[in-house]
DNA sequence: GTTCCAACTTCAGAATTCCTTCAGAGTATT
DNA sequence: AATACTCTGAAGGAATTCTGAAGTTGGAAC
Protein backbone atom coordinates (compact mmCIF):
# COMPACT_ATOMS: atom_id res chain seq x y z
CA UNK A 1 0.00 0.00 0.00
CA UNK A 2 1.27 3.48 -1.01
CA UNK A 3 -0.08 6.93 0.53
CA UNK A 4 0.65 10.55 0.34
CA UNK A 5 0.49 12.58 3.51
CA UNK A 6 -0.49 15.72 2.59
CA UNK A 7 0.89 18.17 5.91
CA UNK A 8 2.66 20.85 7.08
CA UNK A 9 3.41 20.18 10.61
CA UNK A 10 7.11 18.15 9.89
CA UNK A 11 7.33 16.50 13.34
CA UNK A 12 4.40 14.68 12.77
CA UNK A 13 4.44 13.77 9.47
CA UNK A 14 7.66 12.40 10.29
CA UNK A 15 6.15 10.00 12.97
CA UNK A 16 3.44 9.11 10.47
CA UNK A 17 5.86 8.40 7.90
CA UNK A 18 8.04 5.96 10.36
CA UNK A 19 4.99 4.52 12.04
CA UNK A 20 3.32 3.40 8.86
CA UNK A 21 7.39 2.03 6.86
CA UNK A 22 7.23 -0.03 10.05
CA UNK A 23 3.98 -2.16 9.29
CA UNK A 24 5.23 -2.14 5.76
CA UNK A 25 3.66 0.71 4.36
CA UNK A 26 5.14 3.06 1.83
CA UNK A 27 4.15 6.66 3.00
CA UNK A 28 5.12 9.94 1.04
CA UNK A 29 4.87 13.53 1.71
CA UNK A 30 3.71 16.93 0.69
CA UNK A 31 3.50 20.23 2.74
CA UNK A 32 1.47 22.10 0.82
CA UNK A 33 -0.99 22.17 -1.69
CA UNK A 34 0.36 22.91 -4.78
CA UNK A 35 3.27 20.13 -3.84
CA UNK A 36 0.21 17.51 -3.05
CA UNK A 37 -1.11 18.33 -6.41
CA UNK A 38 2.01 18.38 -8.38
CA UNK A 39 2.21 14.18 -7.07
CA UNK A 40 -1.13 13.78 -7.74
CA UNK A 41 -0.20 14.27 -11.29
CA UNK A 42 2.70 12.33 -11.23
CA UNK A 43 2.26 9.49 -9.25
CA UNK A 44 -0.09 7.46 -8.14
CA UNK A 45 -1.19 6.39 -4.86
CA UNK A 46 -4.07 3.98 -2.53
CA UNK A 47 -5.07 6.59 -0.18
CA UNK A 48 -4.34 10.39 0.31
CA UNK A 49 -4.06 11.85 4.34
CA UNK A 50 -5.34 15.15 4.03
CA UNK A 51 -4.96 17.76 6.80
CA UNK A 52 -7.56 20.62 6.34
CA UNK A 53 -5.45 23.53 7.36
CA UNK A 54 -2.54 24.05 4.70
CA UNK A 55 -0.59 27.07 5.15
CA UNK A 56 -1.66 27.92 0.95
CA UNK A 57 -4.98 27.48 0.82
CA UNK A 58 -8.45 25.75 1.97
CA UNK A 59 -8.17 21.44 2.03
CA UNK A 60 -11.70 21.63 0.89
CA UNK A 61 -10.74 22.69 -2.31
CA UNK A 62 -7.97 19.93 -2.86
CA UNK A 63 -10.41 17.64 -1.74
CA UNK A 64 -12.70 18.64 -4.04
CA UNK A 65 -10.15 18.80 -7.33
CA UNK A 66 -9.60 14.89 -6.10
CA UNK A 67 -12.36 13.67 -5.83
CA UNK A 68 -13.07 14.90 -9.66
CA UNK A 69 -10.44 13.53 -10.83
CA UNK A 70 -11.56 9.51 -12.81
CA UNK A 71 -9.48 6.80 -10.27
CA UNK A 72 -9.10 9.12 -7.42
CA UNK A 73 -7.62 7.56 -4.35
CA UNK A 74 -9.53 7.54 -1.44
CA UNK A 75 -9.13 10.70 0.82
CA UNK A 76 -9.20 10.15 4.92
CA UNK A 77 -9.43 14.13 6.76
CA UNK A 78 -6.77 14.65 9.62
CA UNK A 79 -7.62 17.79 10.86
CA UNK A 80 -7.84 19.92 13.88
CA UNK A 81 -11.11 21.38 13.27
CA UNK A 82 -12.97 18.92 15.39
CA UNK A 83 -16.29 20.52 14.70
CA UNK A 84 -19.24 18.82 13.22
CA UNK A 85 -19.98 21.09 10.76
CA UNK A 86 -16.41 20.22 8.65
CA UNK A 87 -16.39 16.81 9.33
CA UNK A 88 -19.79 16.64 7.49
CA UNK A 89 -18.20 19.32 4.87
CA UNK A 90 -15.39 17.06 4.21
CA UNK A 91 -17.74 13.50 4.23
CA UNK A 92 -20.15 15.50 1.90
CA UNK A 93 -17.66 16.53 -0.51
CA UNK A 94 -16.39 12.49 -1.02
CA UNK A 95 -13.46 12.13 2.17
CA UNK A 96 -14.05 8.30 3.46
CA UNK A 97 -13.66 8.94 6.75
CA UNK A 98 -12.05 11.76 9.19
CA UNK A 99 -9.85 12.04 11.66
CA UNK A 100 -9.76 14.35 14.47
CA UNK A 101 -6.19 15.37 15.63
CA UNK A 102 -4.26 14.44 18.11
CA UNK A 103 -5.05 11.07 17.11
CA UNK A 104 -3.05 7.56 18.42
CA UNK A 105 -1.12 6.39 15.44
CA UNK A 106 -2.75 3.12 15.53
CA UNK A 107 -6.41 4.12 15.05
CA UNK A 108 -5.12 5.86 12.41
CA UNK A 109 -3.65 3.06 10.78
CA UNK A 110 -7.17 0.94 11.95
CA UNK A 111 -8.85 3.59 9.40
CA UNK A 112 -5.84 3.47 6.55
CA UNK A 113 -6.70 -0.49 6.65
CA UNK A 114 -10.47 -0.19 7.13
CA UNK A 115 -10.87 1.99 3.98
CA UNK A 116 -8.29 -0.31 2.15
CA UNK A 117 -10.12 -2.76 2.57
CA UNK A 118 -13.51 -1.41 1.86
CA UNK A 119 -11.98 -0.39 -1.53
CA UNK A 120 -10.59 -3.22 -2.99
CA UNK A 121 -11.66 -6.14 -1.07
CA UNK A 122 -15.27 -5.10 -0.62
CA UNK A 123 -15.16 -5.74 3.09
CA UNK A 124 -13.09 -9.19 3.28
CA UNK A 125 -9.63 -9.49 3.99
CA UNK A 126 -8.77 -11.71 0.94
CA UNK A 127 -8.20 -11.67 -2.68
CA UNK A 128 -9.14 -14.58 -5.03
CA UNK A 129 -8.53 -14.23 -8.89
CA UNK A 130 -8.15 -17.98 -10.06
CA UNK A 131 -5.59 -20.29 -8.92
CA UNK A 132 -4.21 -17.27 -7.14
CA UNK A 133 -5.35 -15.86 -3.62
CA UNK A 134 -3.65 -13.38 -1.41
CA UNK A 135 -3.95 -12.73 2.17
CA UNK A 136 -3.80 -9.57 3.39
CA UNK A 137 -4.23 -9.95 7.39
CA UNK A 138 -1.11 -12.80 6.88
CA UNK A 139 1.03 -10.91 4.58
CA UNK A 140 0.33 -14.44 2.41
CA UNK A 141 -0.25 -15.64 -1.03
CA UNK A 142 -1.33 -19.24 -2.10
CA UNK A 143 -1.17 -20.82 -5.72
CA UNK A 144 -3.57 -23.73 -5.76
CA UNK A 145 -3.34 -23.74 -1.42
CA UNK A 146 0.42 -24.00 -1.88
CA UNK A 147 1.78 -21.16 -0.30
CA UNK A 148 4.09 -18.84 -2.05
CA UNK A 149 7.10 -17.89 -0.15
CA UNK A 150 7.72 -14.44 -1.10
CA UNK A 151 9.81 -11.73 -0.61
CA UNK A 152 7.88 -8.28 0.68
CA UNK A 153 9.09 -6.73 -2.83
CA UNK A 154 7.37 -9.59 -4.39
CA UNK A 155 4.28 -9.77 -2.20
CA UNK A 156 3.90 -5.89 -2.88
CA UNK A 157 4.53 -6.00 -6.87
CA UNK A 158 2.12 -9.18 -7.07
CA UNK A 159 -0.89 -7.22 -5.13
CA UNK A 160 0.09 -4.21 -7.01
CA UNK A 161 0.01 -5.92 -10.37
CA UNK A 162 -3.36 -7.97 -9.30
CA UNK A 163 -5.31 -4.77 -8.34
CA UNK A 164 -4.75 -3.18 -11.59
CA UNK A 165 -5.44 -6.73 -13.99
CA UNK A 166 -5.35 -6.72 -17.48
CA UNK A 167 -4.50 -3.43 -17.10
CA UNK A 168 -0.59 -3.04 -18.77
CA UNK A 169 1.84 -0.94 -16.26
CA UNK A 170 4.72 0.97 -17.05
CA UNK A 171 8.10 0.34 -15.61
CA UNK A 172 8.42 2.99 -14.25
CA UNK A 173 4.88 3.21 -12.97
CA UNK A 174 5.51 -0.04 -11.18
CA UNK A 175 8.99 1.17 -10.11
CA UNK A 176 7.18 4.40 -8.44
CA UNK A 177 4.55 2.83 -6.89
CA UNK A 178 6.57 0.02 -4.97
CA UNK A 179 9.95 2.32 -4.34
CA UNK A 180 8.28 5.74 -4.42
CA UNK A 181 9.95 9.02 -5.64
CA UNK A 182 12.45 9.02 -8.15
CA UNK A 183 13.89 12.49 -8.83
CA UNK A 184 15.56 10.91 -11.71
CA UNK A 185 12.85 10.40 -14.64
CA UNK A 186 15.47 8.92 -16.69
CA UNK A 187 16.66 6.25 -13.93
CA UNK A 188 17.01 2.57 -15.26
CA UNK A 189 14.09 0.73 -13.98
CA UNK A 190 16.02 -2.84 -15.23
CA UNK A 191 15.63 -3.60 -11.14
CA UNK A 192 12.10 -4.40 -12.41
CA UNK A 193 12.69 -7.08 -14.36
CA UNK A 194 14.46 -8.93 -11.28
CA UNK A 195 11.41 -8.65 -9.14
CA UNK A 196 8.97 -9.77 -12.00
CA UNK A 197 11.37 -12.45 -12.57
CA UNK A 198 11.84 -14.02 -9.02
CA UNK A 199 7.36 -13.46 -9.06
CA UNK A 200 7.18 -15.57 -12.08
CA UNK A 201 9.36 -18.17 -11.16
CA UNK A 202 7.64 -18.85 -8.12
CA UNK A 203 4.37 -18.84 -9.32
CA UNK A 204 5.51 -21.36 -11.81
CA UNK A 205 6.96 -23.26 -9.68
CA UNK A 206 4.25 -23.57 -7.29
CA UNK A 207 2.23 -25.01 -10.14
CA UNK A 208 0.48 -21.69 -11.43
CA UNK A 209 -0.32 -20.26 -14.92
CA UNK A 210 1.84 -17.59 -16.63
CA UNK A 211 0.06 -14.78 -15.11
CA UNK A 212 2.70 -12.29 -15.14
CA UNK A 213 2.61 -11.47 -19.35
CA UNK A 214 5.13 -8.93 -20.73
CA UNK A 215 3.73 -5.99 -23.26
CA UNK A 216 6.66 -5.65 -25.32
CA UNK A 217 8.09 -1.48 -25.75
CA UNK A 218 5.46 -0.48 -22.72
CA UNK A 219 5.61 -2.87 -18.91
CA UNK A 220 3.90 -5.64 -17.68
CA UNK A 221 -0.20 -7.07 -17.08
CA UNK A 222 -1.16 -9.73 -15.21
CA UNK A 223 -3.45 -11.48 -17.49
CA UNK A 224 -6.88 -13.12 -15.78
CA UNK A 225 -7.27 -15.59 -18.19
CA UNK A 226 -3.28 -16.38 -19.58
CA UNK A 227 -3.42 -18.82 -22.91
CA UNK B 1 -7.23 -17.34 26.78
CA UNK B 2 -7.36 -13.83 24.22
CA UNK B 3 -9.66 -11.25 24.65
CA UNK B 4 -10.33 -8.30 23.00
CA UNK B 5 -11.55 -4.98 25.00
CA UNK B 6 -13.10 -2.34 23.20
CA UNK B 7 -13.37 0.65 25.49
CA UNK B 8 -12.58 4.21 25.52
CA UNK B 9 -12.12 5.02 29.34
CA UNK B 10 -8.13 4.12 29.30
CA UNK B 11 -8.12 4.02 33.00
CA UNK B 12 -10.79 1.02 33.40
CA UNK B 13 -9.05 -0.40 30.59
CA UNK B 14 -5.82 -0.48 32.56
CA UNK B 15 -7.47 -1.87 35.35
CA UNK B 16 -9.20 -5.06 33.76
CA UNK B 17 -5.82 -5.38 31.50
CA UNK B 18 -4.03 -6.09 34.37
CA UNK B 19 -6.19 -7.83 36.64
CA UNK B 20 -6.76 -10.18 33.96
CA UNK B 21 -2.72 -10.42 33.09
CA UNK B 22 -2.41 -11.76 36.75
CA UNK B 23 -4.87 -14.66 36.19
CA UNK B 24 -3.10 -15.90 33.18
CA UNK B 25 -5.37 -14.06 30.45
CA UNK B 26 -3.97 -12.31 27.71
CA UNK B 27 -6.02 -9.15 27.23
CA UNK B 28 -5.76 -6.52 24.68
CA UNK B 29 -7.81 -3.38 24.12
CA UNK B 30 -8.76 -0.98 21.50
CA UNK B 31 -10.32 2.50 21.93
CA UNK B 32 -11.88 3.05 18.89
CA UNK B 33 -14.55 1.56 16.62
CA UNK B 34 -12.31 0.73 13.65
CA UNK B 35 -9.22 -0.30 15.63
CA UNK B 36 -11.51 -3.22 16.80
CA UNK B 37 -12.63 -4.04 13.72
CA UNK B 38 -8.47 -3.78 12.38
CA UNK B 39 -7.87 -5.82 15.00
CA UNK B 40 -10.29 -8.62 14.99
CA UNK B 41 -9.26 -8.94 11.37
CA UNK B 42 -5.92 -9.58 11.96
CA UNK B 43 -5.57 -11.69 15.03
CA UNK B 44 -7.82 -14.22 16.71
CA UNK B 45 -9.42 -13.81 20.15
CA UNK B 46 -11.55 -15.72 22.29
CA UNK B 47 -14.04 -13.09 23.50
CA UNK B 48 -14.73 -9.93 22.92
CA UNK B 49 -15.34 -7.38 25.65
CA UNK B 50 -17.75 -4.90 24.18
CA UNK B 51 -18.16 -1.61 25.31
CA UNK B 52 -21.74 -0.20 23.96
CA UNK B 53 -20.71 3.17 24.02
CA UNK B 54 -18.12 3.52 21.75
CA UNK B 55 -16.95 7.30 20.42
CA UNK B 56 -17.20 6.78 17.12
CA UNK B 57 -20.62 4.46 16.75
CA UNK B 58 -22.90 2.39 17.79
CA UNK B 59 -21.67 -0.52 19.57
CA UNK B 60 -24.82 -2.63 18.38
CA UNK B 61 -23.20 -1.92 15.01
CA UNK B 62 -20.23 -3.70 15.78
CA UNK B 63 -21.59 -6.60 17.49
CA UNK B 64 -23.39 -7.01 14.33
CA UNK B 65 -20.67 -7.15 12.41
CA UNK B 66 -18.57 -10.05 14.66
CA UNK B 67 -21.95 -12.16 14.91
CA UNK B 68 -22.03 -11.83 11.05
CA UNK B 69 -18.38 -13.57 10.79
CA UNK B 70 -17.45 -17.09 10.53
CA UNK B 71 -16.25 -18.27 13.41
CA UNK B 72 -16.81 -15.55 15.46
CA UNK B 73 -15.71 -14.94 19.18
CA UNK B 74 -17.72 -14.68 21.90
CA UNK B 75 -18.97 -11.41 22.87
CA UNK B 76 -19.80 -9.66 26.51
CA UNK B 77 -21.28 -6.78 26.38
CA UNK B 78 -20.08 -4.00 29.07
CA UNK B 79 -21.71 -1.11 29.50
CA UNK B 80 -23.09 1.94 31.48
CA UNK B 81 -26.65 1.91 29.62
CA UNK B 82 -28.31 -0.26 32.28
CA UNK B 83 -31.82 -0.65 30.67
CA UNK B 84 -33.58 -3.54 30.00
CA UNK B 85 -34.27 -2.54 26.43
CA UNK B 86 -30.36 -2.47 25.55
CA UNK B 87 -29.84 -5.37 27.67
CA UNK B 88 -32.47 -7.51 25.38
CA UNK B 89 -31.08 -5.69 22.31
CA UNK B 90 -27.54 -7.33 22.84
CA UNK B 91 -28.52 -10.34 23.87
CA UNK B 92 -30.94 -10.69 20.60
CA UNK B 93 -27.70 -9.74 17.99
CA UNK B 94 -25.91 -12.30 19.30
CA UNK B 95 -24.19 -11.21 22.92
CA UNK B 96 -22.99 -14.15 25.15
CA UNK B 97 -23.79 -12.23 28.09
CA UNK B 98 -24.29 -8.27 29.37
CA UNK B 99 -22.82 -6.79 32.64
CA UNK B 100 -23.73 -3.39 33.50
CA UNK B 101 -21.12 -0.72 34.48
CA UNK B 102 -19.72 -0.40 37.15
CA UNK B 103 -18.75 -3.56 38.10
CA UNK B 104 -16.21 -6.09 40.49
CA UNK B 105 -13.61 -7.35 38.31
CA UNK B 106 -13.77 -10.27 40.00
CA UNK B 107 -17.32 -10.66 38.28
CA UNK B 108 -16.39 -10.07 34.93
CA UNK B 109 -13.51 -12.58 35.18
CA UNK B 110 -16.25 -15.51 36.67
CA UNK B 111 -18.44 -14.59 33.42
CA UNK B 112 -15.77 -14.67 30.95
CA UNK B 113 -15.01 -17.92 32.31
CA UNK B 114 -18.50 -19.02 32.41
CA UNK B 115 -18.90 -17.96 28.40
CA UNK B 116 -15.25 -19.78 27.99
CA UNK B 117 -16.66 -22.81 29.64
CA UNK B 118 -20.17 -22.66 27.53
CA UNK B 119 -18.09 -22.43 24.16
CA UNK B 120 -15.41 -24.90 24.82
CA UNK B 121 -17.77 -27.98 25.89
CA UNK B 122 -15.94 -29.24 28.89
CA UNK B 123 -14.32 -25.60 29.78
CA UNK B 124 -10.30 -27.18 28.59
CA UNK B 125 -7.82 -24.69 29.77
CA UNK B 126 -5.59 -26.68 27.50
CA UNK B 127 -4.26 -25.39 24.18
CA UNK B 128 -2.81 -28.53 21.94
CA UNK B 129 -1.25 -28.30 18.56
CA UNK B 130 1.00 -31.08 17.43
CA UNK B 131 3.87 -31.46 19.93
CA UNK B 132 2.89 -28.21 21.50
CA UNK B 133 0.14 -28.05 24.65
CA UNK B 134 -0.38 -25.06 26.87
CA UNK B 135 -1.85 -25.23 30.29
CA UNK B 136 -3.09 -21.41 30.87
CA UNK B 137 -4.89 -22.45 34.69
CA UNK B 138 -1.23 -23.48 35.54
CA UNK B 139 0.80 -21.26 33.20
CA UNK B 140 2.92 -23.97 31.67
CA UNK B 141 3.94 -25.20 28.49
CA UNK B 142 5.01 -28.80 27.13
CA UNK B 143 6.71 -30.12 24.02
CA UNK B 144 5.79 -34.10 23.92
CA UNK B 145 4.86 -33.78 27.52
CA UNK B 146 8.65 -32.37 28.74
CA UNK B 147 7.85 -28.65 30.63
CA UNK B 148 8.99 -26.17 28.91
CA UNK B 149 10.80 -23.77 31.62
CA UNK B 150 9.74 -20.56 30.31
CA UNK B 151 9.19 -16.80 31.50
CA UNK B 152 6.15 -15.02 31.64
CA UNK B 153 7.47 -13.23 28.37
CA UNK B 154 8.34 -16.39 26.70
CA UNK B 155 5.03 -18.00 28.04
CA UNK B 156 3.01 -14.77 26.13
CA UNK B 157 5.04 -14.65 23.35
CA UNK B 158 4.35 -18.67 22.54
CA UNK B 159 0.83 -18.16 23.11
CA UNK B 160 0.46 -15.20 21.06
CA UNK B 161 2.30 -17.09 18.21
CA UNK B 162 -0.04 -19.82 18.30
CA UNK B 163 -2.91 -18.37 18.84
CA UNK B 164 -1.98 -16.94 15.69
CA UNK B 165 -0.64 -19.93 14.34
CA UNK B 166 -0.08 -19.57 10.09
CA UNK B 167 -0.10 -15.42 10.23
CA UNK B 168 3.27 -13.67 9.87
CA UNK B 169 3.00 -10.89 13.12
CA UNK B 170 5.66 -7.58 12.67
CA UNK B 171 7.85 -7.29 14.94
CA UNK B 172 6.07 -3.90 16.17
CA UNK B 173 2.45 -5.95 16.92
CA UNK B 174 4.27 -8.42 18.77
CA UNK B 175 5.93 -5.66 20.40
CA UNK B 176 2.62 -3.83 20.74
CA UNK B 177 0.49 -7.06 22.05
CA UNK B 178 3.24 -7.86 24.89
CA UNK B 179 4.19 -4.77 26.20
CA UNK B 180 1.26 -2.33 24.93
CA UNK B 181 1.18 0.49 23.14
CA UNK B 182 4.64 2.06 21.64
CA UNK B 183 2.19 4.17 19.62
CA UNK B 184 4.29 7.24 20.31
CA UNK B 185 7.51 5.83 21.31
CA UNK B 186 9.02 5.19 17.59
CA UNK B 187 11.68 3.16 19.16
CA UNK B 188 13.21 -0.18 17.59
CA UNK B 189 11.79 -3.43 17.88
CA UNK B 190 15.56 -5.57 19.02
CA UNK B 191 14.30 -6.82 22.33
CA UNK B 192 11.51 -8.97 20.36
CA UNK B 193 14.57 -10.84 19.23
CA UNK B 194 15.62 -11.81 22.36
CA UNK B 195 12.56 -13.12 23.50
CA UNK B 196 12.13 -15.18 20.17
CA UNK B 197 15.39 -16.46 20.40
CA UNK B 198 15.30 -17.71 24.15
CA UNK B 199 11.61 -19.28 22.95
CA UNK B 200 13.19 -21.10 19.90
CA UNK B 201 16.25 -22.57 22.23
CA UNK B 202 13.98 -23.83 24.92
CA UNK B 203 11.49 -25.34 22.31
CA UNK B 204 14.79 -26.85 20.07
CA UNK B 205 15.94 -28.43 23.76
CA UNK B 206 12.76 -29.61 24.45
CA UNK B 207 12.97 -32.20 21.12
CA UNK B 208 10.49 -29.79 19.34
CA UNK B 209 10.63 -28.91 15.77
CA UNK B 210 11.41 -25.33 14.49
CA UNK B 211 8.29 -23.61 14.61
CA UNK B 212 8.94 -20.57 15.08
CA UNK B 213 9.91 -19.30 11.39
CA UNK B 214 11.55 -15.82 10.38
CA UNK B 215 9.96 -14.00 7.48
CA UNK B 216 12.62 -11.42 6.78
CA UNK B 217 11.70 -8.05 6.20
CA UNK B 218 8.41 -8.73 8.00
CA UNK B 219 8.22 -10.22 11.10
CA UNK B 220 7.86 -13.67 12.45
CA UNK B 221 5.04 -16.59 12.57
CA UNK B 222 4.33 -20.18 14.04
CA UNK B 223 4.24 -22.62 11.54
CA UNK B 224 1.74 -25.68 12.45
CA UNK B 225 3.80 -27.89 10.45
CA UNK B 226 7.48 -26.48 10.04
CA UNK B 227 9.24 -28.70 7.08
C1' DG C 1 17.21 -1.33 54.07
C1' DT C 2 20.40 -4.33 51.90
C1' DT C 3 21.78 -8.16 49.18
C1' DC C 4 21.12 -11.33 45.74
C1' DC C 5 19.32 -13.40 41.71
C1' DA C 6 16.54 -13.96 37.80
C1' DA C 7 14.52 -11.64 34.08
C1' DC C 8 14.54 -8.00 31.00
C1' DT C 9 16.77 -4.75 27.84
C1' DT C 10 20.52 -2.75 25.25
C1' DC C 11 24.50 -2.94 22.42
C1' DA C 12 28.04 -4.05 18.84
C1' DG C 13 29.70 -7.29 15.71
C1' DA C 14 28.79 -11.55 12.82
C1' DA C 15 25.87 -13.98 9.81
C1' DT C 16 22.22 -14.17 6.74
C1' DT C 17 18.98 -12.64 3.37
C1' DC C 18 17.52 -9.53 0.11
C1' DC C 19 18.06 -5.75 -3.31
C1' DT C 20 20.40 -3.68 -7.09
C1' DT C 21 23.74 -3.36 -10.68
C1' DC C 22 26.06 -5.04 -14.58
C1' DA C 23 27.42 -7.44 -18.77
C1' DG C 24 26.13 -10.54 -22.05
C1' DA C 25 22.74 -13.48 -24.26
C1' DG C 26 18.17 -13.93 -26.03
C1' DT C 27 13.90 -12.27 -28.33
C1' DA C 28 10.46 -9.29 -30.55
C1' DT C 29 9.78 -5.55 -33.84
C1' DT C 30 10.81 -2.88 -37.94
C1' DA D 1 19.48 -8.04 -40.81
C1' DA D 2 19.50 -4.18 -37.68
C1' DT D 3 17.70 -2.25 -33.72
C1' DA D 4 15.60 -1.93 -29.47
C1' DC D 5 13.91 -4.19 -25.80
C1' DT D 6 13.80 -8.11 -22.49
C1' DC D 7 15.80 -11.86 -19.92
C1' DT D 8 19.41 -14.32 -17.22
C1' DG D 9 23.02 -15.34 -13.89
C1' DA D 10 26.46 -13.70 -11.07
C1' DA D 11 28.45 -10.45 -7.85
C1' DG D 12 28.71 -6.50 -4.84
C1' DG D 13 26.31 -3.74 -1.65
C1' DA D 14 22.55 -2.76 1.52
C1' DA D 15 19.44 -4.03 4.89
C1' DT D 16 17.80 -7.20 8.29
C1' DT D 17 18.34 -10.70 11.64
C1' DC D 18 21.08 -13.36 14.84
C1' DT D 19 24.28 -13.95 18.61
C1' DG D 20 26.75 -13.42 22.88
C1' DA D 21 27.84 -10.45 26.26
C1' DA D 22 27.22 -6.61 29.29
C1' DG D 23 24.19 -3.47 31.69
C1' DT D 24 19.78 -2.46 34.02
C1' DT D 25 15.71 -3.37 36.43
C1' DG D 26 12.57 -5.41 39.86
C1' DG D 27 11.23 -8.61 43.22
C1' DA D 28 12.31 -12.05 46.98
C1' DA D 29 14.83 -13.31 51.02
C1' DC D 30 17.25 -11.99 54.80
Amino acid sequence: MKILLVEDNEELADNVVRYLDQVGILCETAITHYEAEDKLLSYTYDCVLLDLMLPDGDGLDLLNWIKSKANSPNVLIISAKNSLDDKIKGLDQGADDYLAKPFHLSELLARLKAIYRRSKLEGSDELKLGEISVQFNTFQAFVNGNLLDLTKKEYDLLIFLITNKNRVLGKQAIAQHLWGDYTDDLANFDFVYQHMKNLRKKICEAGGRDYLKTVYGIGYKFEENPS
